[in-house]
DNA sequence: GTTTTTAATGAGAATAATTATCATTACCAA
DNA sequence: TTGGTAATGATAATTATTCTCATTAAAAAC
């Protein structure tokens, strides 16, 4: 276990109980920087980040590991323009800390927000009921984005 | 102008006026392809439509050309997680076919909906006023993306 | 506890969408 | 016309991501 790194029984650990998963070290690492930020950490943030405790990691093992959390439900995957993707851990609409982005098409910055849940979630649930039905479509997770301009860049327009 | 190209005077024009943009044959052709699809094209799509009418036309310069249709906010630039952007014309909230995406995680299929305009007009326009004047930040255009699995995918996991 | 089987890893090569460069061309304004 | 600028097309360069494959680690079978 490396030095620094927090152990499988953390928060997230539920997830993946009962699961034929196994929560191997470069796994755990992964979600474990994933858990400990509230930064959009590309790929190589994160395998660099891992590499600080866990210097043999590979960066496609990172690759793999984040397309299959991605796959699990458990991390979302963004684009916020700037060619590289972005992850971050799934927290539940009931949850703290559930957000969504504002993003800047010019410095492609991202402002997390977390305002009008409520009001969200009450859209959102009707629009997921229909859509669902309508469509066949099993709807696991949404996105929504504002785009624009940041404050500095509006100034620079 | 090339053959089969409905010329300058289309809808869109207006968005055009008065802007210090030429509005040249490849740029047109362009703007012509996108106006008459509801497909999600990637640039490489757009580069051959293009092509049958407008066959000099160069990939770089559509690259150059959906850049610019972007940041004058008359396209919008998707990613649906296959690695290619796609693009499509920005449709105003009150027109018709404004709509959103349902993407499958597994095939990447994408459907569109128009479903629930009305709650989602209500419910943005209240987050835009709020969420704009809070972090100072213009709101120029949203996004909004349901994601899981369409029906056939939803059968094979 | 040892062997067998399977899954996961790390290194590096390969891929492919996008961007940058640059000489040429089309357009507008004197 | 002519001079200046903006846009274009061809091509090279970039770079995030994926693929391959030999090696290693973990679980299962014995």
């Amino acid at each position: 276990m490396p030095k620094g790194f927090g152990g499988p029984p953390g928060w997230w650990a539920r997830r993946f109980r009962g699961l034929e998963h196994r929560l191997t070290i470069p796994r755990q690492s992964v979600i474990d920087v994933l858990s400990k930020t509230s930064k959009h950490l590309s790929a190589e943030d994160i395998y660099l980040e891992v590499h600080k405790v866990y210097p043999m990691i590979g960066l496609s093992s990172v690759y793999r590991i984040l397309e299959w959390l991605v796959q699990l439900g458990v991390v979302m995957k963004f684009d916020f323009g700037d060619k590289k993707a972005r992850y971050e851990l799934i927290k539940e609409s009931r949850e703290e800390h559930h957000h969504h982005h504002l993003v800047c098409r010019k410095c492609k910055r991202v402002i997390d927000y977390t305002e009008f849940i409520n009001d969200e979630v009450e859209f959102i649930k009707k629009a997921e009921q229909g859509l669902s039905k309508k469509y066949n479509f099993k709807i696991e997770d949404h996105i929504i984005q504002f785009r624009g301009l940041c404050s500095e860049c509006k100034e620079t327009e």
